[in-house]
DNA sequence: TAAAAATACTCCATAGGTATTTTAT
DNA sequence: ATAAAATACCTATGGAGTATTTTTA
């Protein structure tokens, strides 16, 4: 499991389209295409519906999707609280 | 940030020896000691003291550690919470 | 001087891009 | 027929191991 997946998987959530939401991560559709395969692989289970014109997250999706939210405020929350760390 | 990172890392914090948690985690030596680099570089804050013989956690270790346990419960609990959602 | 960690070097595996194919509307 | 996702193919980058060097107690 990484942070990056996270990333990846949030903004096709919001954008349900593979070809838009690899531009906004910088990357080609096929590269997000195949990171999303790998995260799903990693959970074992279908995160998206895949209708072209019409994704739809699976209940197994709208479950990742909380978790990523979460992630993603945690590791901001840690990165906060590390800088303000005296080393 | 990766879940590896973390399981590295807490292993490590046991241990306080890379060689023996490098072995725990089925790697070599200087694979830990590169994983570690990484982490560190990623957060942007050394959280290994390394005094060869008594390692220490920094203060920026320390929260790390505390992030990290609760990071693998939240994945375990991801996957479980997955695994009994029906398809 | 002995242990433990870092680094150099090489190799392989994996991730990425482009081009193409498949699929569903 | 068209738009979108998956796949095939090739390349390049990164991660791994072994051997070696550095460091500090």
């Amino acid at each position: 499991m990484q942070l990056l997946w996270c990333k990846d998987f949030l903004v096709l959530a919001q954008m349900r389209n593979f070809s838009r939401a690899a531009d906004q991560r910088c990357i080609s559709q096929s590269a997000l295409s195949r990171r999303i395969k790998q995260l799903e692989d990693d959970l074992g289970a279908r995160l998206i519906d895949r209708q072209p014109g019409s994704l739809q997250l699976t209940p197994a999706g709208r479950v990742f999707l909380q978790h990523c939210e979460q992630m993603l405020k945690q590791d901001q929350a840690l990165r906060e609280q590390i800088s303000n760390t005296i080393q």
